[in-house]
DNA sequence: TGATGATAATAAGCATGCTCACGAAAACTT
DNA sequence: AAGTTTTCGTGAGCATGCTTATTATCATCA
């Protein structure tokens, strides 16, 4: 593993260590990374369900509730009961979370500029096009039963 | 942020499927990602500190140490006292755990070929060179404080 | 209308990361 | 030798992911 680093460890190496640099920065104002992410989500489209919202994020819905949870009781979004559906809540972010917007980009730019020190723009976008056709591979395999082909016809 | 995807999010999306992937079929063999790096790790240095472990995995000594303690429940792994040094243990693999780790090694192996489809070769030692010199920048700013500039020298 | 199935949100429980704090032992200083 | 500092491992507590299961409501169809 040291001798020839797994390119899966890596890029999870590196997914955890942009969470902890940004949760660094950010701790002072209450957000964490996935927090942030829910947050940006919303500001632009206040009003969605939080099924959608989960589908957005490609997290699974129970993560989500959570997630809102820990951000209704520190008053940065709140969830209204949907007229039309009993069971379902909209969701809306307080006056509080708003200025919030702004500071939490900045914290995102400023931790991507020290992780992509070095990197040319063009490399940043090789590396983001890359990133989007391996992340619809695994969307797509995490669909399909983990099966062992060969297992399976022995 | 579905108009323009932010590379941390997607980095961040890539690696939690990559998990979910990987888990998905190794599910059945009691063994997750981060035990297997572990435990793929010891196998190559057998004997080692925890201290020394969590250096090399690059995770809080803490989050290695419940880590081994269910690896040790399992019996992958035991903990043995250090002869010279009474605060520290040696870690090594139990006979059971040899046997795993061609078979996950095998599973790692299956979950890239379903990450990287359709990435060429030269992408893929492309992508990891990139990684790399990410992670070591992170790795080196995740060190030092994360002021912010311009707020300190107002 | 009334049963049947799908959908929205949540509950329970686990794993892995982190921060902060602490006790025991080792190492270093004076 | 005694006191101080460092180091090794862990406890407590939190956040975010997951799987599986449950409850309430809606939608459909006979």
């Amino acid at each position: 593993m040291p001798s020839s680093p797994n390119i899966s460890f890596v890029l999870h190496d590196v997914a955890r260590l942009l969470r902890k640099r940004f949760e660094q920065r950010s701790r002072s104002f209450g957000l964490t990374r996935a927090q942030w992410q829910v947050l940006a989500c919303l500001s632009l489209r206040e009003g969605i369900h939080q099924n959608k919202l989960a589908d957005l994020i490609e997290i699974m819905p129970i993560t989500l509730a959570r997630l809102l949870d820990r951000m209704e009781a520190r008053r940065f979004i709140e969830r209204r009961p949907d007229p039309a559906d009993r069971r379902a809540w909209l969701l809306y972010l307080t006056p509080k979370a708003h200025p919030l917007i702004e500071v939490m980009r900045g914290n995102g730019l400023k931790t991507r500029e020290e992780a992509f020190t070095g990197l040319s723009a063009d490399a940043r976008r090789q590396l983001l096009q890359t990133l989007c056709l391996i992340k619809s591979n695994l969307l797509e395999a995490c669909t399909q039963p983990a099966v062992d082909r060969e297992k399976v016809h022995v």
